[in-house]
DNA sequence: CCTACTGTATTGGTAACCTAATACACTGGT
DNA sequence: ACCAGTGTATTAGGTTACCAATACAGTAGG
């Protein structure tokens, strides 16, 4: 399957960039549970990555427990990805949205520019994932 | 006069930090054109920070053309701040929200909990700033 | 068995950041 | 003139994160 883009020339870390990249698709339904998910030294081939980066994504996603690794098989969705907690998933999302606001007031927009542009990056994004199903 | 915070233990560099705060304080009017700042000793004491650190954000705004310097005397909050130009306002804007967007979709937030906690971010920030001034 | 594929562990190099200690040139006030 | 306060420059050290290269351990299948 034909995954996301990652890039290297971004603050986020290419680890986390993955990371988040498979979150998003299992948020979005593009990977079910029990789905199969690309080797370590495949998804690296293709993004052009060091195997050891996509291991460690798939490291962080298996502790916790939203992929299930079988040894010498392979990895998987796991069958009920664990979905963060209801808090842990409201305070990244705090996280995140304290450091938009930060850099929106610190550029002078206004909070309908911030989120005019919050609209148009969300759809982008779920479009984006979209596509490469 | 009071500054805002810093935390050491978060991703964001505290030079950045510093930085992005100055500029909010100015974007929201708590800093006015002509007003003096801090001398780097003085800020860097009051943050419990490395002098270095904070010349190496002021350096930073001098160069951007957001502070004036004035040898020997201090640093200033420029007459003619120099906001960013507003294709570079945007771009900055679009950064921030799809880096925001891509980890509320992971969450799987959906817009309306992503606005709603803009919101709240937002005001928040703004309070935060006009309270230490 | 042996090969080819899994994930995992270890090690080393590189870059960024922060801190620290000095030193310099300039200005304002005493 | 002196001194205390500015911003600035330089050098060094230590820590941390990231990435790459390599070797190890387990499983499936011919």
């Amino acid at each position: 399957m034909n995954m996301f883009d990652i890039n290297p020339s971004q603050a986020a870390p290419i680890w986390r960039q993955i990371e988040e990249g498979m979150r998003r698709m299992i948020s979005l339904g593009t990977l079910a549970p029990g789905d199969t998910v690309p080797s370590v030294r495949e998804l690296a081939q293709q993004l052009r990555v060091n195997p050891n980066t996509v291991a460690r994504a798939y490291q962080r996603l298996t502790d916790a427990g939203v992929f299930a690794v079988r040894r010498g098989e392979g990895t998987f969705v796991s069958e009920e990805p664990t979905q963060l907690k209801k808090s842990e998933r409201h305070d990244t999302l705090r996280e995140a949205a304290t450091r938009y606001a930060g850099t929106a007031v610190s550029v002078g927009a206004t909070l309908d520019d911030a989120s005019r542009e919050l609209g148009n990056s969300y759809e982008r994004v779920v479009r984006e994932h979209r596509r490469k199903a």
